[in-house]
Order: structure tokens, then sequence, then C-alpha cells
DNA sequence: ACAAGAATTGCATCCGAAGTCAAAACTTTA
DNA sequence: TAAAGTTTTGACTTCGGATGCAATTCTTGT
């Protein structure tokens, strides 16, 4: 019966064209399709000569297995979703990510979500390449991921966390980072004027970031407090020099920005723009921990996030909960770590 | 006899747990699985009627169609293999190929390589989940392009163009940016000696580069040259810079690097660590464009590859050959934009 | 050499949606 | 109103590999 189907198969779709598949090893090698099929599962119960002329077959035909079939019938893709927001914030996470995903023999479907892109239909997608699990750099509402929870989706955060929601995540303590570069700012009682240049009002990160910054100011008495807000990027550092300058004149002598990229900017603005120097007419802080905050034009105080260690984390949480759907919700929280740069009045 | 089969399978696994299927749609809504399935094939025949019952089963269940079971009978996955040798490199290009194909309902399967990476391993990872295409911005050897092409599966390299193999791509026109790039060095007849920092010896961008440069050199008759290799890298950049140096002397006054990165490496190096200056002492080139170029510490020299259009011409490229596999191999070349910034003496 | 037990193997069925084809329902025309 | 034509619909098969279970082969002990 077998031959039957594989010949009126024949008929429909060239030979030529055809992928090669379990039967047609099975067929080449004398055996039965089951047997083709156990040679490729690891534990299986398979004889040592019925391996080699399977495998002899596998050789002769190039069969690959159909990864597809595969994840029909197991219901298991060994695909994960990585939900990005934004593509150029996160080079390093997304290399990190990908790299021990790979190595655990899982596969990325990359999703990135810009301003103009529908989440609700990118979620969709999600949901019906039925992934294993789901990797999130991006904000999403309580809605958003219920379905994840409803089909028992494993789901893990990066570096937001949704304070009443149970839901996995590995992020970087944002407030407390901030307060050890206020503290270190204010240490240095050389300052009387700060600015803090937040992030775009959408994002979780800037928000926590900022109120840490606030919230560490507040307690040791400050407040002249300049504040103006940016999107993240190089260009929107340096405006914001310009609108604090606005502002206050420029006695402004201590800037706390939301990250490494728009003190950068304002870096490179204060300088070449407005000749000042840093350290020595303005303190600077960021935080990240870029790769551009340590190159020697800049030398940027900042505090790096353990990305590395982040990565990892992030990667087995959301294995250990794809093989044991039982796992409960576990947020971890990563300190960053101070790096002294050059940019901070002593 | 559907419905054996579907209480049969309820007994099997826990109704909670299973995803809902085009089966319980139709058992929801009285009709037959067909008729589901139809209702989400675009050009179908269905009542206006059957659609309408269909539609209202699916929203109460809350039913999405399993890509996996429909790839595995349409033969078309609708996912797009991307192949990235070194993610840090390519940000901008991959976010630009990854909304792209978003925008045309086709899924991202990241692959990246690093240099630990085994990279047979991976293509046959790629090759078991039938992707419909391969976007490669890695090097492959030309055997491990031939599965694809038995296969009819089309392949679009990025910035790597293969002489003698018959194989899609789109390029930026390394040669001739590098040699408007020396032609802009030597038209301002001041400088005497020359040098030229490579990438890694198995990039082939770098070699195109550094192999256009070097010619046009020869032709402008400037034979005074030191040449040293780097690794892309801002830190291999400053490293350049005391190789150079320990070569000539500190005669050297003009200074080809194969990328922006490497460049601004040797900018910082040169200004900061030997205080010479850009462009007074000595003037410097780079090539791709990136942000940082830009920056107003550096104001870089360069020239800038066009991403936009090349990632757009690429996935354009990709999805033509896969609705119709039987388009003829094409490269395509575009050419680098010039940027002149203030790193050169004029 | 034979029965009992262990290790292999093959058969049949399943995963979930799509497409073929013939039957059924609905229109149009004479 | 019946016949002919058109549109919808459903039963059944298919994609390719995994797996439970029964049948078979291979060991082992006596």
């Amino acid at each position: 019966m077998v031959q039957r189907v594989l010949s009126s198969r024949g008929e429909r779709l060239a030979e030529s064209q055809r992928n090669v598949t379990s039967y047609d090893v099975a067929r080449h090698a004398g055996v039965s399709q089951s047997a083709v099929s156990r040679c490729f599962k690891p534990g299986a119960s398979v004889s040592k000569k019925m391996r080699e002329r399977v495998m002899q077959s596998v050789q002769a035909l190039g069969y690959q297995p159909n990864a597809i079939a595969r994840g029909l019938i197991t219901r298991r893709s060994n695909m994960v979703a990585v939900i990005v927001s934004n593509l150029n914030f996160y080079p390093e996470v997304l290399s990190q990510l990908s790299a021990r995903f790979m190595q655990c023999g899982v596969h990325v479907l990359l999703f990135t979500l810009d301003h103009e892109s529908d989440v609700a239909r990118t979620l969709e997608q999600v949901a019906q390449y039925r992934v294993d699990g789901v990797l999130a750099a991006a904000h999403l509402t309580r809605e958003q991921m219920a379905p994840f929870h409803q089909r028992n989706v494993p789901l893990v955060f990066y570096n937001r966390s949704y304070r009443d929601v149970p839901v996995s995540s590995v992020c970087c303590d944002q407030v407390q980072g901030e307060r050890v570069l206020v503290d270190l700012l204010a240490q240095s009682g050389r300052h009387q004027s700060y600015a803090l240049l937040s992030g775009p009002a959408d994002s979780m990160v800037s928000m926590q970031r900022t109120q840490g910054a606030i919230e560490r100011l507040h307690e040791l008495g400050i407040r002249d407090l300049t504040r103006v807000r940016g999107d993240y990027s190089y260009d929107s550092g340096r405006r914001a020099v310009h609108a604090i300058f606005e502002q206050r004149g420029a006695m402004t002598d201590a800037i706390v920005s939301a990250n490494d990229m728009m003190a950068l900017g304002c870096l490179d603005e204060l300088r070449h723009r407005f000749e000042l120097d840093v350290p020595g007419d303005v303190s600077l802080v960021g935080f990240d921990g870029v790769r551009a905050a340590h190159w020697s034009s800049f030398d940027l105080t900042t505090i790096r996030q353990p990305v590395e260690s982040m990565a990892e984390a992030a990667v087995t949480m959301l294995l250990e909960r794809i093989d044991n759907p039982g796992l409960p919700a576990e947020k971890r929280l990563f300190s960053g770590v101070l790096r002294r740069g050059a940019t901070l009045r002593h």
C-alpha cells in the first residue's frame, strides 16, 4: 500500500522537485518509515545494524527530516519568538540571545516592533506559529499577554517588569543604578544645578531610571532640577542640551541622562557647540554601558547592564519553563555595574 | 465519524490544554472543516452567511490557524532564514530586513554565525525548517550553497558576491567607493605617506575595499604604502595606529580604513594618545557610514552604504524568486554615497 | 533444544489545515 | 415549473514524521 501511495504521489509532483521524505529513505533501505523516524530520535530502540542501514540511505538520498512535520505531531516547534521593540538599541542583546538559543538547538523567530507596526497583528502571527516560548524585549499590555498565558506558552520579559502581573522577567535594577550615579554626583559636592534627561514617555525603563534619580536627588535635598525629555537617540541628546540651557541658562553643571546614547549626544554638543568642558564645567552620567561609552573620546561614567548574565538568565528561564510548564513566574533583578569614566568632576 | 475522532482525542489530552483547531470551530459552527479552512483563504468560494457563522465561532473559541500545519500541506512555511555573520555590524541592516519582511507577511528565522559556531550544523537546521528562502549576510562556500540550489530554495546574498557562481546578491560597490576616497585624499595633494588598514583576512568586503584602494593608489603612482590588518573593531583600529607608526615612524599622514569602526578607533588613538591633529597632521577615511561617523566628535569622511535601498532590493529579490522560482540569478550593485566629513585635509 | 524474557521492528493512526471532486443548494432561463 | 447552469458545501485524502501497540526476532537460562 505504501508503494501505491508513493507512486501516485510521484505522478503528481515531479520526482526531482519533491523533497526526500522518511518514506523514500525507508524504501531505499528496505525498512519501515517508523524505523527511519526512530533513527533520528535520541533514546529510541534501534539496533546497530538498522541504524547503519538507514544512515547509509540517508546519506545516499540526502535526507533531511522535516522540522515542520515533526513540529506538527510533537506539538513542539523548537522555535521561540523574540520580540524586540527597536533593534538599534539591542544589537548586543539580540546577538547574545540568538547565540545562546542556537546553542540549545532552539530557533529564533524574530519580530521587530517599530512605531508604525501593528502589535496586535504581530502577536497574532506569533501565536499562529505555535512557538514554544516568547522572549519579549518590548512592552506588552496585560491583554496582549493573556493569550500566551491561556495557551500555556511561557513568556519572559527582558528589561520590563510588570509589578502586578505574575509574569517572568529579567531586568537590570534601573532604580538602584540611577541612585548610585546620583550619589556619585552628589558626593563630589561640586554640583549646584542638576538636569535630568528622560527617555520616551512610554518607556518603562526610562520611567524607572528617571524615578530612581529623582527619588535620590530628593532624599539628598537637591531640588534644583531641570527636566527634559528625549527619545533615547544621540540627536535627541544634542537637542536636550539646548532645551536645558534655555530653561536654566548655562548654569547647569550636572546632567543625568536616562541612557548612554543621549549622554553621548549631550557630551558632543556641550563640548563642540557650547565649548564647555566636561567634566570641568559640566558633569554627565549615562546608563547602559554601550560600547561607545568606553571610547576615549567619551569615557563616559555610566552603569553597565550585565548583558551576558541577563541574556543567559532570560534564555535559561524561558527554556526551563518550556520543559516544565508548571514552574511559577519569576522576576530576576540584576545590579548594574558602575563604570567610572572621566565625565565627572572629582 | 468526525465526532468519534474528536471525542477520542479529547480523552487523550485535557480539553483545556489543547489548542483550538479548525475541527473545533467546524463543530461549534455546525459546518465542515473544509468550510472553516476556506474562510481563511482569501479568494475562496464561501457564502456570506457561511463566513459570518464561521467567524462567530472563531471569535467564540479564539481560534488561530496553525501555521505549522498549513506549512506542511502547502509546502510554504512563509518563513525565510536570515543568516548574519556578526550581528554587531548589522543592526541597521537586520532591522531594515526584518521590518520589510514583516510588512510582506513573511517571517524571519534568525541565524547568527560567530567564529565558534558550526556553519554546517546551522545550515542543516536552516534546511530542516523548510524555509521558503534564505538571505545571507555571511560567507558561504559553494558547497554550502549547493543544497539550497538543489532544493530550489532561493538564496540572496547581502554584500557578498561570488564572481563565478550564479547566485543572486545585493552589494555595495566597495571597489568604486574606495577609489573615490583615495581620489579625494590624492586630490588634496598634501599626503606623502599612506597607510591602509584592512579588515579580517576572511572578509570578502575587506578584500574588495583593500583591493580598490591599492588599485587606485597604484594608478596614481603612489607606492609608499604601509599595510596593517585589523578585525573591523574599534579597538583594532586603535591598535592599528601603533602598528602603523612602528613600521613608518610618525610620518604617515593619510590612513585608509576598511570600515568606519576601525577608523573611529584610529581617530581616537591619534588624537588622544598621540596628540596628533586630524585632519591637520593625519587625514583619515572610513567606509560604511555608520551612525557614529556622523557624531560631532568624529565627523568622519566616509562612504555611506545605502542600507535602505539595499535592504529593499534584497527583500524584493528574494520574495520575487520565492513566488517565481524560474527567475535567473541577478547581481545588483549599489554605489556608495560620499559623505564629506572633517577628517580630510583640504 | 526449547520456553521465557528482552530487544527490535512494522502497522496503523495521529497531528491540523488545504485542496479535489462530486453532491447539494441556489439561480436563471425557457 | 422544469431543465440547465452556477455557486456552495462536505467527505475524503494529503502533507511528513512520531508513537502506541502488537508481532517478530534475538537472548538467555535450563
